[in-house]
DNA sequence: ACAGTGGTATGATTTAAATCATATATCTGC
DNA sequence: GCAGATATATGATTTAAATCATACCACTGT
C-alpha cells in the first residue's frame, strides 16, 4: 500500500512509536499528520454523551482516519490497544502528493474501500439478533469458508455491538446447532450446512 | 456540488427519470455510470441472507454509491422510493476527469464526508435502546437544536435499525418527559434541557 | 365517492439481549 | 513464581425491543 506513495513524501514520513493504551490523538484536536499503521493496533473511539466508550474501528494495518486530510479536527479518538508502529505523514505535503495520477487513485480507492467496509458494519448492525450478526461478520470478514480472530472476543463483540456475554453464549449455541465449528481463534461454517443454508450472502 | 464538475464531464451526462419503485441497478451488475441524484428519493439496500431488507442510505441529492467508480460490480441494489431525477455519468469519463485538481479535492473530500457519515451511523447503531438511538441522530444531523424530518417516521425506524412500533412509542415517552417537542416534521430538543444533558455531543 | 394501500398509533404478549453475579482461566509485570 | 488485571464462561434476573393484533388516518387512483 505504501508502494503507491511518492518518493518525496516517503522521505517526509517520521516513524512514531505508542505503547499500549497511549493515545495518538482526541477528538477536536486539529490534525497535522495522517498516520499510518505499519504494525500493533489502534483503536478509532468516541465517548457518547452517555459515558459509554464506542469503538468506531480498530487498525492493525493501513491509513488511519483518512477523513482528517481535509477536515480542521478529529471526530474521533484514537490509542494504541497494544505496542504499535506507525508513519507520520505531514497532512499539506500529502495533500499536494494528491497531484501524482497513482497515488490518487489509490487513495480514491482506498477510501472507497473503507466506505464498503463501513457499509457492511451498518449492515451488521441493523441485524437484530445476535447470531444473525456474528453469521453476518464471518460471512463479509471471512473468506468464506472460515475467519481467522484477530482480537479478544470481548472486543469483537464490542464491534457487533453485543454484550460480550452475548456473544460468548451465541458462539456456543452455533457451535452446538452444528452451524459452525471453533478451533482456538479458527471459526469455520460447518461444511455440510454452508451451500444451502445462505445462498445470498454477498462478499464484498 | 455539480460546480467542481469539469465542463466536457457535464455535457457527457445524461439525464434519467425513474419512477417510484423502479429499480435503477442491482447487486452483481457491473457499474457502467455514476449516478447524481437531482430530486427525488433512491434507496440503497441489500437483501439479507434472512430475506429481510437493510437500507444502507437514502440518497435525496448527491453522488450515489461512490464506491462504483473503482469496482467491477455493484454490492447493492438501489430503487426509487419516489420518482425521481439522476443525473448518469459514464464511469470511464468520471476516472480521466480525476486529473483535473479541483474536481480530484472534491471527489475525495465527497468521499471522506461519506466516511464520517456512516461512522456516525455504526456509534448510533452500537447504542443500545431506542431513545439514545434517536437522541443521537437528533444531536449528529440536526443544527443542534431541531431537526426536519424528511421522510416517514416508519423509514427513519428502518434507519435507526428499529421497529416502527418502538420508534412510536419512544418518540412518545420523549415528548412525555420534555426532553424533545415535536410539530409535525419538526423536532426539537427542549431548550432547558439543551444545555446540560449532553455535554459530550460531538457535532460532525 | 370509493376501495385499496401504506403510514401512524397503541395495546398485549413474547423473546432475546443486557445486566448482575460469580467462578475459572489466561496473561502480564514485577 | 506470584499478584493483579483481564478475558472467558455460565447462571439468574431484569428490561426493552420485537412481534402480533387491531384501529384509524391520509393519500392515490379509479
Amino acid at each position: 500500500m505504501l508502494r503507491s506513495l511518492p518518493e518525496p513524501l516517503l522521505k517526509l514520513a517520521r516513524p512514531k512509536a505508542l505503547k499500549a493504551k497511549q493515545m495518538l490523538f482526541h477528538v477536536g484536536e486539529k490534525p497535522r499528520f495522517l498516520y499510518f499503521v505499519e504494525s500493533g493496533k489502534i483503536q478509532l473511539s468516541r465517548c457518547l454523551n452517555t459515558g459509554a466508550e464506542c469503538v468506531l474501528q480498530v487498525i492493525n494495518q493501513g491509513f488511519l482516519a483518512e477523513a482528517s486530510v481535509f477536515n480542521h479536527q478529529y471526530h474521533c479518538d484514537a490509542h494504541a490497544s497494544v505496542d504499535s508502529h506507525l508513519l507520520a505523514f505531514p497532512i499539506a505535503e500529502f495533500k499536494q502528493d494528491l497531484h501524482y495520477p497513482a497515488f490518487r487513485d489509490m487513495w480514491i480507492q482506498l477510501l472507497s474501500q473503507e466506505i464498503k467496509r463501513l457499509r457492511n458494519q451498518v449492515e451488521r448492525l441493523s441485524l437484530k439478533t445476535a447470531q444473525q450478526r456474528i453469521l453476518h461478520f464471518l460471512f463479509t470478514e471471512g473468506d468464506g469458508e472460515c475467519y481467522q480472530l484477530t482480537q479478544t472476543k470481548k472486543a469483537w463483540a464490542n464491534e457487533l455491538g453485543l454484550s460480550h456475554e452475548a456473544l460468548y453464549r451465541n458462539l456456543n449455541s452455533l457451535q452446538k446447532s452444528g452451524e459452525i465449528v471453533i478451533n482456538q481463534q479458527r471459526i469455520c461454517f460447518n461444511r455440510r450446512n454452508l451451500k444451502t443454508s445462505n445462498p445470498k450472502a454477498v462478499k464484498h
